[in-house]
DNA sequence: CTTAAATAGTTACATATGAAACCATATAGA
DNA sequence: TCTATATGGTTTCATATGTAACTATTTAAG
């Protein structure tokens, strides 16, 4: 797509006053891509943790490998990592965390010495048990602003972003 | 909107393997949206900071304070941190380090003592001059993803989303 | 087999960020 | 006017995270 095909409703989608061209030194954030995703992606975490990061004390990192592991397939760090995209240094945190709160715990795996297998305690499961249906709590009622057809097309086309930084140079 | 109104097509607008309800003390990751903003918002920043952080030497706060200036407004750290829901000491800190590269300077305010002017030095508008354009330049290739469109349904949905985060508690 | 290269995970160091306390100035209420 | 409170901004301390180097194990090349 192509900057010059921005619709007019395109770029009257934006917080303040009536947005026009820029000229190429300046730069209009808020019509800007990265940064609106960046904005609104922080602000939902923020908003989540403010509820629930207190009570649970988890931090972001801990609570994905949490929500990976409630599946109830055990998983090697690697692969969280991978499904994640949190760097490897990170997840390793999580695990070590999660450990030695006796939520989660590692079991060797058989077929490589080197890995473990991640699964959840029966702690580490009531916990989850309590904290999922107010994670899924909170998302309905951010949800609350958009209708199905919003929330199909919103998924859709993160789902497309995705795949177009998977082939751009840097995009891992 | 709520959760039973998710329709297929949702469901399937999702990484791997076909989804399925899950039970209430499991959660599938990639169908839940705070997951899904955070990780497409990280790896957009992580792939765009790839190629220009490093040949700017700047980071995500330092950035969205010079895009902001410019537009050439003089604005005080306080208005840049409403702005960008930035916390004011991350902005403070992007202002002390910006300043000390000469990238811009800071002019007391004939209204409030204590507030200063952020402004642009030359040397700040040069930089922006070669930085603007690199950065159109990747949300272009990113925008190559998805049609005109879905562009502007993308900013409209993320604008519900976050006129909903203003409402919630724990939103700001 | 034996050795070189790759991989799972950890540690050490540097940077980024937020919460709370703080200083200086501004504003509101008596 | 005088004092209490609010506000712009900074500093201090604690946490979160990435990069590079490291250990142990596995895989591939000879």
């Amino acid at each position: 797509m192509q900057r010059t095909d921005d619709t007019p409703e395109a770029r009257d989608a934006l917080d303040g006053e009536a947005s026009q061209d820029t000229p190429s030194c300046e730069l209009d954030l808020d019509q800007f891509l990265p940064y609106r995703l960046n904005r609104l992606a922080e602000r939902t975490s923020e908003a989540m943790f403010a509820r629930y990061g207190e009570r649970f004390a988890i931090n972001v990192a801990e609570w994905r490998l949490l929500a990976w592991l409630s599946r109830g397939v055990p998983m090697t760090a690697r692969e969280i990592s991978l499904r994640t995209h949190m760097d490897k240094v990170r997840v390793s945190r999580a695990v070590k965390s999660l450990e030695s709160r006796e939520l989660i715990l590692r079991r060797p795996s058989e077929q490589d010495q080197r890995a473990q297998l991640l699964v959840l305690t029966a702690e580490g499961e009531a916990m989850l048990a309590e904290l999922i249906p107010e994670a899924r709590r909170f998302e309905d009622e951010l949800l609350g602003a958009v209708n199905a057809r919003q929330y199909r097309d919103l998924l859709l086309t993160m789902q497309a972003l995705e795949r177009q930084l998977d082939q751009l140079p840097g995009g891992d």
